[in-house]
DNA sequence: AAGATACGGAACGGTTCCGTATCGTTAGCG
DNA sequence: CGCTAACGATACGGAACCGTTCCGTATCTT
């Protein structure tokens, strides 16, 4: 983590400050070569400082390691969940399932498969995932609650496999590219329609 | 790729012949580093040797690199897909739906993950997994045609969205731990009843 | 027995990276 | 102006790893 926060009621220490610039670069340039394809292991410290155009004790003297200046770069991903509009249930799914693996940032998009394998070694980067994403389920299954009581969704209905079950097919497919024939565009609405409906015949 | 194929019809060379134990031991070494937390690029020839009991030099005689043993190695672990029952259409797409990302290896469940960054960067191992997965893909497909000709399942099903809104929600679960709270158990019995009643009030 | 080849082990040079230290320079504060 | 700390740049020691090349030994074929 950084320590640019409790800088306001500090006593403003002499000396020449931090450069903001120097700050916002390296995260920047963190971000540039994760997104070009190094992958978390293969980028260096030394790769980041010279994109940024910075020198390495700079980023020494903010981050003790790789490891934190990485989770503090990934943290900057979390772009806000959309907001559904809450006209119909259908609708408001749509939004919301058309922005799984939709980051604001377009290259988080090539980055989180990187995050993958890091979920499931190190339980930080797994919370630090969660925290990313359930505030986005937490969205979703309210407007699922919003279905039952608006008498649009089964009221039996078991609302966490839902989301799986609206989030997973999405997930696979833009971040796995799960199968190759299957285009993303009208995708979301494909999956919100095949999952209110079913597929039994009736 | 190793060159053990076509070893059958050549004219029997001399000298010592190449240890099958050696070929055995350095690839189960490469799946068990794998699984043990090593990632792809930070599993190394001499971590390997060691592991497997053998001299780099063994290992070089046979793969030109660390990409292709990695690959060589990566391909044992597809395994068969399960045959289903053939009895009901629920019965078979909860068989099938149970295998996915449950290989017969048990340490894959645990370098699947590793294996995501890998899809989106190099194309031959895109390729690779899409080998592993279309046989999968093609029981699943064959049973949802099967369901539609006996009038089980809809006639205007989308095959293949439906393929992926049965494999998402498990291989999310399974390889990203997606939700916390969702216990495997039962998951497949409750997707594939979920996607085959749907979710809208009726 | 003789020849051929693979074996495990060890070493080498080259590369990359980390984390630290040390330059001379620069920007803000009193 | 003078103080102070951050700045970019560069160099360093240490470590890890790669790919190669030697050993002396083991094992198979003829």
């Amino acid at each position: 983590m950084s320590d640019m926060t409790s800088a306001a009621d500090a006593p403003r220490s002499p000396g020449r400050p931090r450069s903001v610039r120097a700050d916002e670069a390296i995260v920047e340039a963190t971000l540039d070569l994760l997104a070009e394809g190094n992958s978390v292991e293969t980028i260096s410290i030394e790769a980041i400082a010279a994109r940024a155009g910075v020198g390495k004790a700079t980023i020494y003297r903010r981050w003790p390691g790789k490891d934190a200046l990485l989770t503090d770069a990934l943290r900057r991903l979390k772009g806000n969940p959309p907001a559904p509009a809450g006209r119909s249930i259908r609708d408001d799914l749509v939004v919301l399932v058309s922005a799984v693996g939709h980051h604001i940032d377009p290259r988080a998009a090539r980055i989180m498969p990187c995050l993958v394998p890091r979920v499931n070694r190190s339980p930080d980067e797994y919370q630090l995932y969660q925290s990313i994403i359930e505030p986005r389920r937490a969205l979703m299954r309210e407007v699922l609650r919003r279905g039952i009581r608006t008498g649009e969704l089964r009221p039996d209905l078991d609302i966490e496999v839902t989301m799986a079950m609206l989030t997973g097919p999405m997930l696979i497919q833009r971040v796995l590219r799960w199968h190759p024939d299957l285009d993303d565009a009208g995708l979301p609405e494909r999956v919100v329609d095949g999952v209110l409906e079913g597929i039994r015949a009736r």
